[in-house]
DNA sequence: CCGGGAGGAGAGGTCC
DNA sequence: GGACCTCTCCTCCCGG
């Protein structure tokens, strides 16, 4: 095992220091994402305070997404093919 | 149904505007979402790249989030309690 | 708990058995879907075999996979809009 | 590159038609996968209605098959022995 | 209380 | 052959 691999035993203060950072900056994120995903949740209580449909409404998001999804992957099928046939990209 | 219901046909024109907004507001949200999503992804990357176990990370993260909810539920006790008592919070 | 629910103690032979049956039912389920997880391994084989490019052919099946997908969710939401309006369907 | 690969350009309709018999034969094959994945959701879904605790079957399931990977792999193990000892199977 | 959707863990495929 | 990465499956949580 490498001497300096983080998780070796001894002399590992400074790995647990490190360790202590990353996983306060993934908590840091993901406090943000959940902020987000309640603020989302809050446009949804609008419309329906305004009469719309969410069920249609999270039907049509999705919607959209996956042509998104799907844009993207055509792309990448292209660049395949023009890769495949050794075209420059 | 209302005839002022967003979702009633006939001069829909407004409500179409504004379901248009209010999807494009969720769509701007999710994405800022997918970002953060990404960028922890990113954080365990690095993580892993000086030689932390993830996997491990992850569990911890989960505990940790576990804690949090339990440190919230207790004070949610001790308000109700408090409430209950006719204390002022 | 209600006296006849299978996971109650006592007297529960019958449920045991029932349980086996299901769980078998599962087994045998699991391993006809393996096995043609492995068929679809031997087709992409046959074609690289052939000289296709079978991470080509997997983009191209994930997208017509797509295609699918979308097209039945459009049509889901075609049936919400019908029956939001009020429409027979 | 090949002048009889399928991949080349040039006369290569037979090579597309190949491609899509292939293409076809996964989709087929993914269809019946999916089919059957239907019918273990099916079948939970029974167990359910019939009291029974779906998530506890699954890890039942789960332990079931880890036991059969075990036999197996312990079978390859004395095929292994026996073969070193020139027995024959 | 139940079903559907979102997120996470584990498995298989691909690339190096 | 090993590591990354995508995909599938499972679990959990929110909305109805």
């Amino acid at each position: 095992m490498s001497n300096e691999a983080p998780a070796s035993v001894g002399h590992n203060s400074f790995a647990a220091s490190e360790l202590k950072t990353l996983i306060e900056r993934v908590e840091r994120l993901e406090e943000e994402k959940a902020a987000l995903a309640e603020d989302i949740t809050e446009v949804y209580g609008e419309a329906k305070s305004q009469g719309f449909d969410t069920k249609l409404m999270r039907q049509v998001v999705r919607l959209r997404k996956m042509d998104e999804a799907e844009r993207r992957e055509a792309a990448a099928i292209l660049e395949l093919y023009m890769s495949a046939l050794g075209m420059r990209l």
